[in-house]
DNA sequence: CCACTAACGCAGCGATCAGTGCGATAATTT
DNA sequence: AAATTATCGCACTGATCGCTGCGTTAGTGG
């Protein structure tokens, strides 16, 4: 054995009962008002027994947690359009779109709702995206700029139209923000 | 009587047992965890019998939403520095200041969390003010600017950065962000 | 001051939740 | 293939939640 005391064993049954308890996370948000949502309302969803969620997740703000890490975190390569713009353009719509599903919008609020960390564990990916957008650019010569003031000014608006007013904003507004974000940069 | 079937009675008694019970959720939000937040919880804390919540209230969602809709209301008058950029920074200041509280964090989380009408609640108040101040500016025949755009480019990055990173900002950088705002306005 | 009734406290009842041993299953290593 | 053990299912318990009649207190209008 490679350790003595924490050997994890990730594959088969336990892959098959995590990926039911997170759909089944998604699901009972995405029907219920939220509020109800209980580990043992999670387990009997999932088909899987109680016992079970006490013991690998804990709580359900661990296990809200844990949900949005993984479904905000995709591996997707950002397409290279060629300009920082039609990066940041392409990839800001399609995060509009995700942020404007109402589903997706239920999980966010549960997983802010449930501590302290679960705003990080929905955007900590989008910067990381953001930073190789920008990374690419800064290699391909172009103009430089910070992460933070762009995930400020971009992310900034999008998360929070969509978590603190009713209307969402559209792929479309978000094409018109990356605009505007990037007039400021060459007006200083 | 004026009216037959609904005659509230919001003085002496039940505006203690109000204050009570808003306290208390703002001090359990401030200490605990959150998800331990239960009637029960709160009406220990308040001094006040568990019935009187379900009776007033029904919900811990609904709770949440009044206390916070209190919280974040209040009546207070901007004060006229004589430009929109002295009033906007002023403002925003205080609201960065207000936001930056930890325990005014714990609330904002908890009522995102309990349901859809939750975020709006904390902001509600925010875009009257600055409806007003906006307001006041074109009084005074400055410049135009629509509240919907100054709300993403204000409020956004700055509620942003409350909820879904570890650190909140600052008032200095909120009026930073202020003048960054208004010189977008200039150069178009 | 008196009548009216909204709002609160009390007692108690299912239902469900959070948590704990213990045996069974199956993923992993040798 | 056999041994090891991480992980899951089952049965069970104490604690708490959500909720409901019923009597009492106290705010409000006459």
């Amino acid at each position: 054995m490679a350790d003595s005391s924490t050997q994890v064993r990730p594959g088969g049954r336990s892959a098959k009962v995590r990926a039911a308890v997170h759909r089944a996370v998604a699901e009972l948000l995405a029907e219920e008002e939220a509020e109800t949502l209980t580990l043992p309302s999670v387990a009997t969803r999932a088909g899987v027994h109680p016992t079970t969620l006490y013991r690998r997740w804990g709580s359900i703000a661990q296990l809200l947690t844990d949900v949005a890490s993984s479904r905000f975190t995709d591996d997707l390569v950002v397409p290279d359009s060629g300009s920082l713009a039609g990066d940041l353009q392409r990839w800001l719509a399609d995060v509009a779109t995700d942020v404007a599903d109402p589903d997706t919008l239920a999980l966010m609020r549960a997983t802010i709702g449930s501590g302290p960390a679960g705003g990080c564990a929905c955007v900590e990916d989008r910067h990381r995206q953001l930073a190789a957008i920008i990374q690419r650019e800064q290699d391909r010569g172009g103009t430089a700029t910070d992460v933070e003031s762009a995930a400020d000014f971009l992310l900034g608006p999008l998360y929070y139209r969509a978590v603190f007013t009713p209307e969402p904003a559209t792929a479309d507004w978000a094409r018109t923000l990356v605009t505007t974000y990037l007039a400021t940069l060459n007006t200083p």
